[in-house]
RNA sequence: GGUGUCAUAGCUCAGUUGGUAGAGCAAAGGACUGAAAAUCCUUGUGUCCCCGGUUCGAUUCCUGGUGACACCA
């Protein structure tokens, strides 16, 4: 019924046999998220090893080689049952954005499938996944340079001259964009100054066609248990030396890597300012609060195939 | 046992010179196109401890009760 083959072992699993219930014929990209301390990382791998395939992570801050422990990462021996992409790869000051994660995503695709059916990605960064599996737009990378005139601009000056020069320069992105979010702001400016077009030009939102079929997985879990995983793995972390990761991580705290729940809040004990059990009552929050911005995010993908834990 | 203070949103409390109430935190919902674990937006009806009294009207004043805390015995 299927080109794709599993062999016996999918019985074992649940979560296999739906896997191989509605696996489309052909080249297939098997996508597997869900909030985080949803359970991702385990079920992926006895998924892959079912598989044969590799695992191509989709976290956002794992793919940095110094946060293993407040990241969550997998570990070493877990690494060892299986071939993982994108893990560890980058350091602490590495430039990186879910733009480029979309081509290297795609050139290793490309790659693997000459000698793979299935391929496996995993992980919870929403901007991430979709940029694998629809596309972002073409929009050049912002030059350093420009970056940091226009944060100094709006440093000293605010950012009510910079929306009056957005709407000179770009009108109809002033006219629906969410004005109080600096960031977004200052990005479309950034567009327009560098490239003399309007920010507006580059979002064109058409969702790009892939040589593959693509499949999404989601876990979910009841929220009460979601959070006292959560909970649970923070202290966790704690026990594992998170506090000495975030020390050895303060002389780069101002990198957007570390830009991070859990890091920023460990700063603030490092600083003096926090105590530590404070702290971590704030990191469970914060982790709080991005699960449910998560599962925010995914609810409004129609193409996910959901699986209760 | 006596005296005093307090009792208001899940928590800490503010407030109503008597016209049924609002902050912080917690919590919930949402947006999202090259920094995304980022960034940003929205949301507060609760027997104002209970019974009675005064009053047109009581969460607010008064009697009593219950509970907490403090001091005195």
């Amino acid at each position: 019924m299927k080109d794709n083959s599993l062999g016996s072992s999918m019985k074992d699993n649940p979560l296999l046999s739906i896997v191989s219930d509605s696996l489309p014929a052909g080249k297939t990209l098997l996508v597997l998220l869900g909030p985080t301390a949803v359970g991702k990382t385990e079920l992926a791998l006895s998924l892959a090893e079912a598989l044969g395939s590799p695992i191509i992570n989709a976290d956002s801050r794992q793919i940095y080689r110094d946060l293993p422990i407040g990241t969550a990462a997998p570990t070493t021996a877990q690494q060892a049952r299986v071939r993982h992409y994108f893990v560890g790869t980058l350091g602490i000051s590495d430039y990186y954005s879910a733009a480029r994660y979309e081509t290297d995503v795609l050139t290793l695709c490309e790659e693997l499938f000459r000698t793979h059916d299935i391929l496996l990605l995993s992980g919870g960064s929403m901007m991430y996944i979709d940029a694998v599996c629809r596309g972002i737009d073409d929009i050049p990378t912002i030059e350093p340079e420009v970056r940091q005139q226009l944060r100094q601009r709006y440093e000293t000056e605010g950012l009510r001259p910079l929306l009056a020069e957005l709407r000179l320069l770009d009108p109809e992105y002033y006219a629906l964009a969410d004005l109080r979010n600096t960031r977004r702001i200052l990005h479309a400016l950034e567009v327009c100054y560098q490239t003399g077009r309007t920010f507006t030009s580059f979002r064109t939102a058409t969702h790009k066609q892939r040589p593959f079929h693509i499949m999404k997985i989601g876990l979910r879990r009841q929220r009460a248990d979601l959070f006292q995983r959560i909970n649970s793995r923070v202290d966790q972390m704690i026990t594992d030396g998170f506090l000495d990761e975030a020390r050895r991580m303060l002389p780069y705290r101002n990198e957007n890597a570390l830009n991070t729940v859990g890091y920023k809040e460990l700063f603030q004990v490092l600083d003096g300012t926090w105590e530590l059990p404070f702290a971590v009552e704030r990191i469970k929050k914060n982790t709080r609060v991005y699960a449910k911005k998560q599962m925010t995010w995914f609810s409004r993908d129609p193409d996910i195939h959901w699986i209760d834990l």
